[in-house]
DNA sequence: TCTGGGGTCCTCTTGCGG
DNA sequence: TCTGCCGCAAGAGGACCC
């Protein structure tokens, strides 16, 4: 079988480099995107002016400002950046059929058969940046290479507005000093149990063998011994599903009150129903999360045999779980969270309920497109 | 340093029915 | 009727990713 070639595409510094191409005032200043400075947030992205302060991804804000004072900080526009990544998209899907979209800024390309009609890898390759920079503004990073996980590791090796491309040839040359942490899997745990075995690199990692790795790691041990040796056949993916949802939210300041969780709770409800009812979606599965003050953090799920997504019903499955499995006279909470799993598609009027009730749902949300999120709320919200 | 939010996938435990 | 075994599904938690 010939070698596969896939593209990784990934945006530079993606939601700082958007708020720099929306505002030209910020190019070549220090942005830093992520939560606000009051409330407890974290570094979403850094643009690299940032980065040159020692500014980073997963950083508390706090500590961000300390390094950055003169950074310009600025919330999340979760929307806007979700806009630009379909038109990113759409370029992307004009040079191949099989696009697989891995994040809001990734993505890979399986041009196997497409060099006949667009020339060499490395030249759709080269297109493909030129016309994300002219036809949307930013810059990204690619990676050409026979699989999917070299391409990744490729694309982050000359950022940003980079190129690499590895050759089957030189898979294993181009893997064997790198780290073990970039192979996908491998985080700070399994990193750590790999350096105390003595194993650093992944030269280090690909001299073990198959039967050793799937000893110690089990089924991630025959995936560390393959991606070691730079083999993986997973395909692109071109239908993915969505398989659950969730919407989360860290107070301000640690709480007790039951009434403010059970109002966060519905706000969580109203937005996660409001996704699932865009996407024509229903939920059987439901799951309530709760971060105390210490950080310790929990789930409870329940399962029903129907699904739902109406606002009052993943409301009132939410409240059983919190009123029933959680406890919380011992300590304050820091986050609740609601997400919704074992998603299918949902008929437009569900059987065994009233239909006044799913029609107010129905007017709630059109008055709140009119006249914005505060035309109209529900009591228990106020 | 003091730790977000939205996801996926995997493993282990537990409960249930045959 | 009780017990042990097995397989399955659900639930909980953790690791990981961007």
């Amino acid at each position: 079988m010939p070698a596969r070639k896939i593209i990784h595409v990934d945006l530079d510094a993606f939601f700082a480099s958007v708020e720099q191409l929306d505002n030209p005032k910020l190019k070549g200043r220090p942005v830093i995107v992520g939560g606000s400075i009051k409330e407890r947030g974290v570094v979403s992205t850094a643009s690299y002016e940032a980065r040159a302060f020692g500014v980073q991804s997963a950083q508390p804000i706090a500590r961000a400002r300390k390094l950055c004072p003169q950074g310009v900080f600025l919330r999340v526009r979760m929307d806007r950046y979700r806009e630009i990544s379909r038109r990113v998209l759409k370029i992307l899907s004009s040079c191949t059929p099989k696009v697989e979209p891995a994040s809001i800024d990734e993505a890979f390309l399986d041009i196997t058969g497409c060099e006949k009609l667009f020339g060499k890898a490395e030249d759709i390759a080269r297109e493909i940046k030129t016309r994300i920079k002219k036809e949307v503004g930013l810059t990204c990073s690619l990676g050409v290479a026979p699989n999917k996980f070299l391409a990744k590791v490729a694309s982050g090796m000359q950022k940003p507005d980079g190129l690499v491309i590895v050759k089957d040839n030189d898979k294993e040359s181009f893997l064997a000093n790198l780290p073990v942490g970039k192979i996908w899997g491998v985080g700070k745990v399994t990193q750590r149990e790999l350096q105390q075995m003595g194993i650093y690199t992944i030269r280090q990692l690909g001299e073990l063998s198959f039967s050793e790795l799937q000893k110690t790691f089990g089924r991630i041990g025959a995936r560390l011994y393959n991606l070691s040796h730079g083999i993986d056949r997973t395909p692109v993916l071109t239908d993915r599903k969505i398989k659950s949802m969730s919407s989360e939210t860290t107070f301000p300041h640690d709480i007790s009150e039951r009434k403010v969780l059970e109002k966060t709770l519905y706000e969580l409800s109203v937005k996660v129903s409001k996704t699932l009812r865009n996407k024509g979606l229903g939920a059987k599965s439901i799951q309530l999360k709760v971060r105390f003050s210490d950080f310790t953090t929990f789930t409870r799920s329940h399962t029903y045999r129907e699904a739902t997504n109406l606002t009052e019903f993943i409301w009132q499955r939410a409240k059983e779980l919190l009123d029933k499995k959680v406890d919380l006279s011992a300590r304050k909470v820091r986050l609740i969270g609601l997400a919704v799993f074992n998603l299918g598609a949902q008929r437009q009027m569900e059987l065994f309920v009233p239909e006044k009730m799913q029609r107010l749902e129905v007017a709630l949300e059109k008055i709140e497109k009119k006249y914005g999120i505060r035309g109209i709320r529900k009591g228990r919200t106020l």
